[in-house]
DNA sequence: GTGTTGTCGACTGTCGACAGAGAGTGTAGG
DNA sequence: CCTACACTCTCTGTCGACAGTCGACAACAC
């Protein structure tokens, strides 16, 4: 039987990761104070593992710290959305970009995996990390860690900021699932290619083309 | 022994900027670990405060956490280089365009005055700053805090890199400091007259030329 | 000499405790 | 009835302490 390295220091990754699905699953309301006390009961723990978690969880825009300290989940507006799509539209291009430079096959196979998970998927709920995921693994097979670091900064943001939408019960219409199917493989095709001019606009455009489904963005 | 106490109140932050200055500065080695008890002695504080500052300096990459919890700079490589640059030919032409729509006087005036620092420095170790901040005024000027968030990860990191080349007592060519300085007060221009897509442009080939002034890069 | 085992020191992860500050509440006085 | 004040309660920022673990090194066995 073959030894595993076994999990070491687990207990502030543990709560950050535990906080990050709590917030994005909707189970920390937005706005209202997170109290760490509270939160270290809650989860058994001290409130040394907690603060670690939300200092993580404050430079990736799951929380925010008011002028005094205190931690909140925060309200996402349509400004925020249309700040993160500004920046995606420079990154996601730019990942595909790369990603096509290198092919790693590796990343490659993950990708198809995911688009086949997604492919299955029927509602929002469903979809949604699924695309967002796919999107991350595009930028991680650009093998550019500063450009990963950026995509880290935001991905979250578009988990909540979905969440907050109140719409993750919402069936996809079986339209704009298959096109964003359809768009994914598109963009996988292209990288699996080299083409890396292509995937550059496939996924400028399959950005851009969701971002128009926003109205209200203006 | 660069680093010294620090004063009551706000502890954290204090000791992250006095680590990120002593590390960018060059006073604290890269590759040799970080001890936290040796680093809170020597800012008179205890470990709380340090462990904090570390947390975050290690988002920003200014430190680096092996795999069994220690600290250390990173000694950055050509192909950490490569990378940041990569990512910033996307970040700094989407914020110099950004700035462009917005127009706002108050970042105009201190793009200008750090502009006028610029023109007066004579060393790489006084323009590299000024030009690290004149990148980060214009991102703050974008209005995009997802952008700066961005930025916030690499800023630093270019810094550091520009440390560890250990050049920082060379005097810049006048030829190469007249051009920078020209190159931004060229983007400042496009900016102020709210020409966003020269000014986009005029951001991507000035840190494309700069870029080719490292022939090392490849 | 080489490989193994035991010991020592140092460091990290985690915990509980305390002081200061602010918000809310109840009460006394006008 | 309304205001002002004091009290309480909870929270954050910070501290010191402890346990588990790892690397270095010495002692030891073969």
């Amino acid at each position: 039987m073959p030894l595993k390295p076994v999990n070491r220091g687990s207990l502030a990754r543990d709560v950050r990761s535990q906080l990050s699905r709590a917030i994005v699953a909707g189970d920390l309301p937005a706005g209202a104070p997170l109290s760490e006390p509270a939160l270290a009961e809650k989860l058994g723990v001290s409130r040394a593992p907690i603060r670690e978690a939300l200092i993580e969880l404050e430079l990736r825009g799951m929380v925010e710290f008011d002028e005094r300290g205190r931690t909140r989940v925060p309200t996402l507006t349509r400004e925020d959305l249309r700040e993160i799509l500004e920046v995606r539209l420079a990154i996601d291009p730019l990942a595909a970009r790369l990603a096509a430079e290198r092919r790693d096959a590796d990343s490659l196979s993950a990708i198809e995996r995911n688009i086949d998970a997604t492919s299955s998927s029927r509602t929002l709920a469903e979809l949604s990390p699924r695309d967002t995921e796919f999107h991350g693994l595009i930028v991680r097979a650009s093998g550019n860690r500063r450009l990963l670091a950026c995509w880290n900064v935001l991905e979250h943001q578009i988990e909540l900021w979905i969440t907050q939408m109140q719409r993750q019960r919402e069936a996809v219409s079986p339209d704009t699932h298959e096109k964003t199917v359809a768009s994914h493989r598109e963009i996988l095709e292209a990288i699996r290619s080299g083409e890396s001019g292509q995937a550059e606009t496939l996924a400028r455009r399959h950005l851009a083309g969701w971002a128009e489904t926003m109205p209200f963005l203006r």
